[in-house]
DNA sequence: CCATATCCGTACGGTACCGTATGGATTCAT
DNA sequence: ATGAATCCATACGGTACCGTACGGATATGG
């Protein structure tokens, strides 16, 4: 009724976009063939025309989210002058990142669908890529690799602790000028600690 | 064929408990009428009759899940004398139940599902309750009540991350040595920082 | 020991989904 | 414009699950 003209013909890219939004709503278990055909005004005809079966749809939705949503961030980072800004810059990026629904939605999901055979390399391939992103940052301030790589560690469990509690219980956590504060407080304690180098040449700590 | 006695009749209970060992295999998805009566060697003539429908066996797992997996830690670290050594001995629970397979995957399942209108009430209960006993701790050890708030945030916020790390990617944590290298780092950063009260009698800081 | 309450198995209809078959519509190349 | 390639809708069979109906088994008290 409302769009005619609109009804054009489906691409796989199209059905990977949809599959996605179907995660972020639903989880994995949301990925089904008839309703996301439903929502694309279209049939199940289309689709078993651009996939095989399922499966290829959560792969390609995966390697979609894959390709998009996980560079951008480092991207934008590394625009920052020296590791301490970049640090923060993350830091602040992703935490505002995590009250975006879509997205985070998208990132929980996945995490807890992480035993699935066709999940598990996707979240292993991106939680080591993060991880060791922010392991290169701390080195960059001179910390040491194995003191980096467990600052490293402890900033992105942070980080997904955090998502998890947005996502799950957000009442939980403080709202309006606290918020603020207890961001300022992580940062503190977690990020950029006190006793940390400061990026600019000289002897390393032991 | 192997048991032929074993198959007395079934409680609600036993109900409730199958559900969730098919959430933590599973999660919510897989509480599903047919299949765990299938497990327990009976059909749904007898589910139907213990429940009014799959719902109601969804709140009897949770409500299970909530009386006997959540008070057990309290209970035990309660039994240490101070808060500090309280602090120490919960991280200490808490880490080495992280990696304990079923417990941890209902957790996360939970986590997951934490929309479903069925499982938010209770996961925002123990949430909220976990965090305050937690600050409830830091109070205790002279930490004036908003810093002690953000602290247990924090530390709770970190085993959370922690608990998603060790189910969906462990292979990113460190073993053997290293591990607890790590735990003693987070312990030193995250649980019980340098500037912390001791808890002994005294000026609070400010 | 039997009458009644409790518990459970079987059989059924209904829904939601997967995947296949096939013919028709649409677009494209020439 | 017309044949071919591309894309899609309809129709179908199959599976897994929910919930109901109902009769039969099993316990339990008097």
């Amino acid at each position: 009724m409302a769009n005619e003209k609109t009804r054009r013909r489906l691409s796989a890219d199209d059905w990977a976009r949809a599959a996605l939004t179907a995660i972020s709503e639903g989880g994995l278990p949301a990925v089904a063939v008839e309703p996301i055909a439903a929502r694309l005004g279209a049939t199940k005809g289309s689709f078993y025309w651009h996939f095989a079966n399922r499966d290829a749809l959560v792969a390609a939705a995966l390697e979609l989210w894959e390709r998009e949503h996980t560079e951008a961030v480092v991207e934008h980072v590394e625009a920052e002058p020296d590791a301490r800004a970049k640090l923060r810059r993350l830091f602040s990026d992703v935490t505002t990142g995590a009250a975006r629904a879509p997205e985070n939605r998208i990132e929980v999901a996945l995490l807890a669908t992480a035993s699935h055979p066709l999940v598990a390399p996707t979240v292993s391939r991106i939680t080591e890529r993060r991880i060791a992103y922010v392991a290169a940052l701390y080195e960059e301030l001179g910390v040491p690799p194995g003191r980096a790589r467990r600052q490293a560690l402890l900033a992105f469990t942070t980080w997904l602790g955090y998502t998890q509690l947005v996502h799950a219980t957000p009442e939980v956590l403080p709202g309006g000028a606290e918020a603020a504060a207890y961001l300022g407080f992580v940062l503190d304690e977690v990020v950029t600690p006190e006793g940390l180098p400061d990026g600019r040449p000289g002897p390393p700590p032991v």
